[in-house]
DNA sequence: CGGGATCCATACTGATACTG
DNA sequence: CAGTATCAGTATGGATCCCG
């Protein structure tokens, strides 16, 4: 009940601004728990792929999503693209110490997710 | 990186499948990780909140996406809504138990992130 | 093989009005 | 206070075709 004295989770969010509408980390959690972004995250978390391996992996995605999805973390520096022009190219991704640190924090989530999704989706109906 | 047990991380989330398209943990990470789900589920991490106190607390949403996002965790089981028959009306919403375990593994990430957000948004141009 | 360009569907937002 | 309903505009995601 008493919050004065408590250094709390939600205060420190408030602080560091996440739940504020015009602070960057909004940009970055966007970026970070998009559909895809989530997905291509923790694929790359295990090893370096290559696009098509990419596509195969994370089942569903459109390919527009993926060059987006990998685009954008490549601009948040999650993401290293490594190219090697040749024929046929061969395009290599894999995560930037900054992304192995996040999927570190990511990949707990998601097994979580796996592990409780019966249990969610198989509750009554609304 | 180099502990064994990390080997089968992503092997587990294949066979579990959520980068399966077709396996119902990707309706749930939907969720979770959609836009506003995230920051209400922070909100509401520590304490107890009203709608409007949530409107006011997760900055930027509109009332439509509140309603939408809260009838979704609802629907999850993940938020508990509690409604007071009284005048003025008053309706209090909290984390479930799964909300709760959810939102311990959702904290860490959201933690990192504001960590980490400056970092990223201020990236030197390549 | 890796991806850009295009077009279409859906999701989100904002404003307003109305209800219990 | 706590929503629901609706309209309209914008943003985002997805499928398809196409090119180096």
């Amino acid at each position: 009940m008493t919050v004065s004295n408590e250094v709390s989770v939600l205060d420190r969010l408030l602080t560091d601004g996440v739940l504020s509408a015009a602070c960057p980390s909004r940009v970055v959690l966007d970026h970070v728990t998009s559909k895809w972004g989530v997905l291509v995250l923790a694929s790359l978390s295990e090893r370096t792929m290559r696009w098509g391996e990419l596509r195969r992996t994370v089942e569903g995605i459109s390919e527009k999503m993926l060059a987006q999805t990998l685009r954008t973390l490549e601009a948040d520096g999650l993401v290293h693209r490594d190219v090697t022009a040749s024929i046929p190219p061969r395009v290599d991704y894999s995560l930037t110490p900054l992304g192995t640190d996040l999927a570190a924090h990511l990949l707990p989530l998601l097994g979580w997710v796996a592990d409780h999704a019966d249990e969610i989706v198989a509750r009554p109906a609304r």
